[in-house]
DNA sequence: CATGACCTCCCTATTTTGGGGGAGGGGAAA
DNA sequence: TTTCCCCTCCCCCAAAATAGGGAGGTCATG
């Protein structure tokens, strides 16, 4: 059996999966076919919802949530902002709270390596799908080196999958603004205070204040920079 | 040759693809492969960057890009904050604007019907990848029931090709902020006043003023929205 | 052990924003 | 045709944020 027709069992596995428990199923399956400690699928939204499955032990899984370690992982702290997959080596440990989080994590028996694929969802959900393992670096270098085109086909199809279980919550207020809302609100993320709104609008003062307050309203937000806030989360505007 | 064969071939056709002429020639031969009329692949970040690859004639390319459809055209507002692909016939056409760029559209070539992935990037990009095709409604029905699947697997295989052309810009900015800069920006973004960010952190609200200060001094932020803005931006703070 | 980064506190003055009123014209939908 | 939303303009005044100074503590890194 090739390595490309293993894949292909895998990806036609997974899509045989049925709900949240076809994939755990899956994901165990997953870790034992390519030998692995742990393999790991999570996403949490900009909400607080979060989901996970995978192969880490129940009390480290606890342990993590009653931790908020999330806010602590340089795993996730490394990931957050891109896409490529990483190694955890690249990470940046040199913190005393990453070095802390490392030795817990390795003591509740997750792996000392690790390779994490970042992908993002459809309400902003951060996805990580995370391979890890107990290995000296060649090993480990060999490994990734083999596996990662496949790891990226497997994370992105998990991805879908994970996320096929969630309602696509169409956002109601995608477009609760205004174009001349998403104007004004748009120069102000941008650093424009209302006199250059304004100018940059060719209206009167006056006026921008009274898209920005309607933009607020329809936000509800407290302020401009809870308004602004509201709307770059919501994808209303790109800054 | 069974479907997920052909899967198979062309996954591996893209793996081989060389650059972006690579990518170009690898899109005309999966649109031929799969017998649609067009097949496109792009992307923009939020710093205006964008780039693209497909078989839409030169004519529509440059039109659309001249006339900045990127903010009018529905698939890119009806797909902006999802993730699940989407039918063009799912979208909201019902604005004037939305169907002359319909009419404009067609009048390129460019199919009635259409199917689109939204992915997201490494540096935020938004990338869709769409199939489009000139056929009534059951033809195309029939065909995205069949190709779904396929098309997502297909969609990020390219996505990671495309983006791996991509230099993997690490933020430079990313731990730019001090633990209690984030707490104070994020409170901001949440609507809280300056008063509430100094209760809420239990310091006096002369420190929050220094941290926003010092935020908005590293974010090069003109003021606080900005800071706040730029913050979400780069995925520094999560509201 | 010095430098620098972080956290914490305080002053005054100026600028910007927000809340409360309005008012008129246009266009789309019911 | 009426109703509702969008765009545009104006007033005044209170509240909040910003700019400009400063000062003292911890802690890690070099």
């Amino acid at each position: 059996m090739t390595a490309s027709t293993a894949l292909e069992h895998i990806l036609e596995g997974l899509e045989q999966a049925d709900g949240h428990a076809g994939l755990q199923v899956a994901i165990e399956a997953l870790r034992d076919e390519m030998n692995v400690d742990h393999m790991v699928y999570h996403w949490v939204d900009s909400a607080g919802d979060q989901y996970g499955c995978g192969t880490y032990p129940a009390e480290w899984v606890q342990r993590y949530l009653d931790q908020n370690y999330l806010r602590v992982d340089p795993v996730i702290a490394g990931c957050y902002q891109r896409f490529h997959p990483v190694d955890w080596k690249r990470l940046d440990w040199s913190s005393k709270a990453s070095r802390a989080f490392q030795k817990e994590a390795i003591s509740y028996g997750v792996g000392n390596q690790g390779f994490s694929v970042p992908i993002r969802g459809p309400n902003g959900q951060f996805a990580l799908f995370t391979v890890s393992h107990s290995g000296n670096d060649a090993d480990w270098a060999a490994f990734t080196e083999e596996h990662t085109r496949s790891m990226l086909l497997i994370a992105h199809a998990f991805n879908h999958k994970a996320l096929d279980l969630e309602p696509d919550r169409t956002p109601e207020h995608a477009q609760a603004l205004s174009p001349r809302e998403v104007d004004a609100v748009t120069l102000l993320a941008m650093g424009y205070n209302r006199a250059q709104v304004a100018q940059t609008l060719t209206i009167s003062e006056h006026t921008v204040r009274v898209y920005v307050e309607s933009a607020r309203f329809k936000l509800g937000a407290m302020n401009t920079t809870h308004a602004v806030a509201r709307a770059i989360s919501r994808g209303l505007i790109v800054v």
